[in-house]
DNA sequence: TTCAAAAAAGACAATTTTATCTTTTATAAA
DNA sequence: TTTATAAAAGATAAAATTGTCTTTTTTGAA
């Protein structure tokens, strides 16, 4: 569907807009624990948000990724568009070269329909809102709740 | 969203059963020009979807692939299932790695229906059907209608 | 029974995605 | 101004997916 990497950023941004607090920033290292993500790889996608405008970081002591007020309500899909690209939701559902409604493959119909629709759940759920939704409880963003034995 | 290697295999299916026709048969050549798949490639798709029963294949001369009476009204979820499996439909959408209600990541609600959404598609759609939708012209398994300037 | 045609099987290669490690650059505080 | 800290950048490495090529097996017809 989507990439681990957009995956991992995605948690990675709800959990440092979660803890948004002025001045306040995470460091790789803490981000990385806290959405059960390898740190080395989540420093990578990181730094191509913050390269994005996605969230934003700071080089140096007392530095470390922050998200600024103007980032909170973007959407989603503005994480899935800056690492996997938009193909997902434009691409045909039987690989054909491009998606048309001119030259449609026999599951176009249909399949347009659901892709669209999950296109618009990334459009219409903003960070700020994913974020409230973990600080109001009975979300998760980790692994950390779940039983050994459903491992 | 699924694999090359599963929409090659949609297509191919799809190619073979609209063409069905008492004794017909179509060597992997055929198949992959007509679907525009890489050969080898394809062969090894369709090997796999004779393996599961999703297709039949016959060797020799005058052998090939060919898809029986009661392999006809089989959903597409069966093609996504033997070659992808049912992950894709079971997955968070934010990688944790259990998707559930009990522990739901901050997307859950909405995405969970999004993406059954898409699953109820492959589950709802036949071989037989898409296969006559393609006989009845309007819709293509291949990119030959493609203009060369759209590539 | 031999032969040619076709899939099956197996080995391998290329590409993409995921992941790690090392070095460099920026920055804030002492 | 020095130092410690943290991200950025760059170089690799591992794994998964996609793709190709060669050899073997099956099979129908001549
Ligand atoms: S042409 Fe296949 S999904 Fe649109
Ligand atoms: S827990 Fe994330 S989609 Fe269900």
């Amino acid at each position: 569907m989507i990439s681990k990497a957009c995956k991992y950023g995605i948690r990675a941004v709800i959990f440092v807009a979660s803890k948004k607090t002025e001045g306040l920033k995470f460091n790789i290292k803490q981000i990385a624990r806290e959405v059960d993500a390898p740190e080395a790889f989540t420093a990578k996608i990181l730094q191509f948000l913050n390269k994005n405008h996605v969230i934003t970081s700071l080089k140096g002591p007392y530095g470390g990724f922050f998200i600024e007020d103007y980032q909170l309500d973007q959407p989603i899909i503005n994480i899935v568009n800056a690492i996997d690209g938009m193909s997902v939701f434009k691409e045909c559902g039987l690989g054909l070269k491009q998606c048309s409604s001119v030259y449609p493959c026999p599951m176009h119909d249909q399949y347009k329909i659901a892709r669209d629709a999950l296109l618009n759940t990334f459009q219409k759920t903003s960070i700020r809102q994913l974020a409230e939704q973990l600080n109001e409880g009975g979300f998760y963003i980790n692994n950390q709740n779940v039983l050994a034995e459903n491992i």
